[in-house]
DNA sequence: TGATCCATGTCAGCGATTTGTCAGGTAAGG
DNA sequence: CCTTACCTGACAAATCGCTGACATGGATCA
């Protein structure tokens, strides 16, 4: 659940940012389009939140150079009120939403939470499989109606493999959006999961061996 | 290309109407939110412009029932403009892009645009050979809607083949691409085979002797 | 301040699965 | 009939992931 925040007024990122990690996301910040770029293109997010206005490269120019180079994580898009045919340009160079400065916290993690689910693949809102849902809004698990207690990090791999269910998630890629880094030198994962799997009983979470976890569309 | 327009208000219907067409859209057009429901759940479209305000049943409670019973077709979701809390609500309910009344048009065709276009990178691979198909997603093999246990070396074997179903592949390009190098000093690749064979049964996999294997087009 | 709890990383060992190797066997093609 | 390519069963080794136990460290609370 890596976000890449690209914004260089401090103040507005420092709220941002917060907001964003009380919400379970993993922040990353850019100050400026060059970086915004470098790391949107070599790193993996499960989406960016885009200021316009930015010293350096500008804001669309990096979008598209995403675009042009294939990535594909959704892109929000913060600009200053007003101006539609920013907007329309913004949109078709490929951003996937569109927010006006200034705005209301709880909308920019509305609309977060709508791109990512979007980008996944699913139209509803909870995301749920079988018993299990979802509630992103309240970053709780539900099980058959009850609450799942869950550790920041158990709810960020449960989030994550459900927002991705029915796709065999690599192990390497689960690291990454779970833990900030690579924490390539122990099983810390694998002891997660089994955590997690002690926790939501049942098979919800598949293994592939050599290849990664997977979360089955219909599971039991 | 055929959008559904849910828009009690003639004179905005009309004006939105003209501007889809001519834009290349088959509209139709919903004035209640009983239409729209039975329309929307009823008929495929690449997307649906939906009002909130309506009269009978709500917009977001039509929303809410589409993605209730799996209806995926993007939604761009109109309103009034300003209030936050509906538009978090209306996000959340499954709306994949929001506008706010009164638009410029040409906001909303950018709009309509992205979102028809994010709708059509979610297909799911899957191919099939007679009754064997393949979930490169899941990394999952189906024999007569059964899965397959196959191990990761086998599965790659097993895809490989299939998506080049009806061509003979030589055993060296096999090894390259299921194994990542050369493992040329034993017969790993003809065993493997065979134990693929004997998981899959029937005739699945022809042996080309002195060329290579090959899935048929229209296998046993 | 100290006691305690909870979340999480680390480690070692277990065990199942996977997979390469080899030694015949089998059959295709001349 | 003979060569050669391919198949098969058995075996051994390696790999990978799971688990339980323990360590650590930060938060909370008396």
């Amino acid at each position: 659940m890596r976000v890449l925040l690209v914004e260089d007024d401090d103040r507005i990122a420092r709220d941002v940012e917060r907001a964003l990690a009380a919400a379970g996301y993993l922040v990353e910040r850019a100050k400026n389009g060059e970086d915004a770029w470098f790391l949107g293109d070599t790193e993996d997010y499960v989406a960016v939140v885009l200021d316009l206005g930015l010293p350096g490269m500008d804001g669309l120019a990096v979008l598209k150079r995403w675009r042009g180079s294939g990535r594909a994580a959704p892109v929000l898009v913060l600009t200053a009120r007003g101006s539609w045919a920013e907007k329309v340009e913004g949109i078709d160079a490929g951003a996937d939403d569109y927010l006006a400065k200034p705005f209301r916290m709880e909308e920019l993690l509305a609309r977060l939470r709508s791109v990512i689910r979007r980008s996944a693949g699913h139209a509803s809102s909870v995301a749920s499989v079988g018993a299990l849902a979802l509630d992103e809004r309240a970053m709780k698990v539900n099980l058959g109606g009850a609450p799942v207690d869950l550790s920041p990090l158990e709810y960020r791999l449960v989030a994550y493999l459900m927002l991705r269910r029915g796709r065999v998630v690599p192990q390497q890629e689960l690291i990454e959006n779970v833990y900030g880094q690579d924490e390539q030198s122990s099983n810390a994962i694998e002891v997660l999961i089994g955590r997690v799997r002690r926790k939501l009983g049942g098979q919800w979470i598949e293994t592939r061996r050599g290849f990664g976890y997977l979360m089955p569309e219909h599971a039991a």
